[in-house]
DNA sequence: ACAATGGTGACAACGAATGTCACTGTTTAT
DNA sequence: ATAAACAGTGACATTCGTTGTCACCATTGT
């Protein structure tokens, strides 16, 4: 095997085991001790944070920043990579920890000028509009570390009403409309919320409260969970083909669409009672387009809507 | 200079030159012309797709699919391109030729065991939400292409309503809500014109009409030309606390939010008349949270839809 | 035909990588 | 205190990979 190879997977192995002796390893590949060890000096220059301890039970450690041995890329994959990252730009705040803008850097320096060009021109050239973020989310990496590890936390959530402190076992996070939000279960009210992360003013592990097993429950299918125990109703609504559209703009769980041969369609689905309002407000948006055939208390709450904004017009 | 350090430098002078000798390269490098050969087969082996020709004006070539030197990253760099294209997964189409699974897999074979599984947690744990994509656009990558290099192209155009032919010199295209658009020059109204990218149903190079100067004019300041030419109405409106926040979520270019200390606000800016129709429904969806004060023509606009909206429910 | 280019094989010379060995130093268990 | 288990260094011979030289072939354009 060459030095090189070696080398690469010397970096694999070593981040596998974590902790492991010089001698352990000289068998493993079948050359001597010597060797290894110039072998690990290597490594320590190419970035590779080891430490090492001597005596009995001492050996070698990796430390936290692993690195990984090096990828090629062709130019089309950095370019694709390159504007994935570009792509997320408009999120002021990601839960991971990593620099966005040095990842970028470090492509943008192995590519040859006339890529650069090519980058360069297409930056103004292709975006993703997303909703931009307004504010920092401090919290983001702790509530995702929260979802993955299935910890209890312990949270300060401030609404424009009030203030509460209460424990939740995190679902997971996500971005939506420019804000993220956190699905959890709420040990305060005993059932599952959707928090959203900038009002979370503090996070604190909470180790009393027992986490209760979510480990089956993720973001796609947790509303399963949720929609339990709520007053529904049938919801049924006519949409033309424009309305039709509109709705694959955006669905909704529990709503599902049909459409017809005539090119006309309709929804059929179940909605909750607090959930009226929202709907209430989106059926407005499709005006003519949609016609809501039930439930009642679906076109009551709608019309009192419209009535509300018209009196406001009608002096 | 070490081999290793030669191989790389060399993938880069050979993306850089595109042509060059192996003579040039030896001369360059200080080495025999023979070690040069060597050098180019391992190139070859390593990915890099070499092609050469001999006799005068002969020599090597680089073709289109370059690699790059092998870059190395850190874990969590891994980690968050990994999500970075995670995050674009609820686009089926994307201007770029690159599959990307096929990156995912390049990282995520590279990572040890213990991060695929941290991975594979994550992966339910964190989303962006984007409106799903429901149709592929199978000409994004000709209209960036042509958006790059201001070329003029030919275009089949089907609307709801009906199919024309035009010639069109595209700025750019962003995705938003779950469509792509291409703002462009339009030859046929001699105007500029926003593409909805899934209604273009063929692309064909135009080389009889020569391209404008667009070369200063991409994604982020053609509003300014768009507008130019156009009936505009001076838009006022009062907002509540929660309209504000409802605005920040969505923004307009030439719409301006000022919020007041009381935490009230209004919206001070021009829109066209074409827009009416839209910011009418817009507004309507604020029910109280908005109080358009001006223009008149955007409260007619208003009243009517709502009106025509109750009748559909009074029978 | 000749010059300019890529391409191959053989071999000697050089240099990098490796193994061996002797030695140093630290920590821990007995 | 001693021994055992570990890392670490320097010197040297050995082995293996890399390089340069040279001879020679193949292709192409002038």
């Amino acid at each position: 095997m060459s030095k090189a190879k070696r080398l690469n997977e010397l970096i694999m192995m070593v981040n596998r085991k974590k902790r492991f002796t010089v001698g352990e390893l000289a068998q493993e590949f079948g050359v001597s001790k010597r060797t290894i060890l110039r072998d690990m000096q290597e490594l320590s220059e190419m970035g590779v944070p080891l430490y090492s301890e001597p005596g009995p039970h001492g050996g070698y450690q990796v430390l936290n920043e692993r690195i990984l041995p090096p990828i090629a890329f062709s130019e089309n994959e950095a370019i694709s990579i390159f504007y994935a990252i570009h792509a997320l730009r408009h999120y002021i705040s990601l839960p991971f920890d990593t620099e966005y803008e040095s990842i970028k850097k470090k492509f943008y320096l192995t590519l040859s000028g006339d890529v650069r060009d090519k980058i360069d021109q297409m930056k103004d050239r292709v975006d993703f509009y997303a909703i931009t973020q307004q504010e920092e989310v401090p919290f983001l990496k702790q509530l995702l570390e929260a979802a993955i590890e299935q910890k209890v936390i312990n949270i300060d959530y401030e609404t424009i009403e009030k203030s509460s402190n209460r424990s939740i076992q995190p679902i997971g996070i996500y971005a939506k409309d420019g804000k993220w939000y956190c699905p959890a279960y709420c040990f305060l009210r005993n059932h599952y919320r959707v928090f959203r992360c900038d009002r979370i003013k503090q996070v604190k592990e909470d180790e009393q409260t027992p986490p209760i097993n979510l480990s089956e429950i993720h973001l796609k299918n947790r509303f399963n969970l949720i929609d339990k125990n709520k007053v529904t109703y049938p919801l049924h609504v006519e949409l033309t083909d424009k309305g039709i559209e509109k709705f694959k703009k955006a669905s909704y769980p529990g709503v599902f669409l049909h459409v017809r041969e005539d090119g006309s369609g309709y929804l059929i689905g179940e909605i909750s009672e607090e959930d009226l309002s929202f709907f209430a407000n989106y059926f407005i948006d499709y005006g003519k387009e949609a016609l809501i055939n039930g439930p009642i208390e679906l076109i009551d709450c709608m019309k009192e809507k419209l009535h509300e904004i018209l009196k406001l017009y009608c002096h």
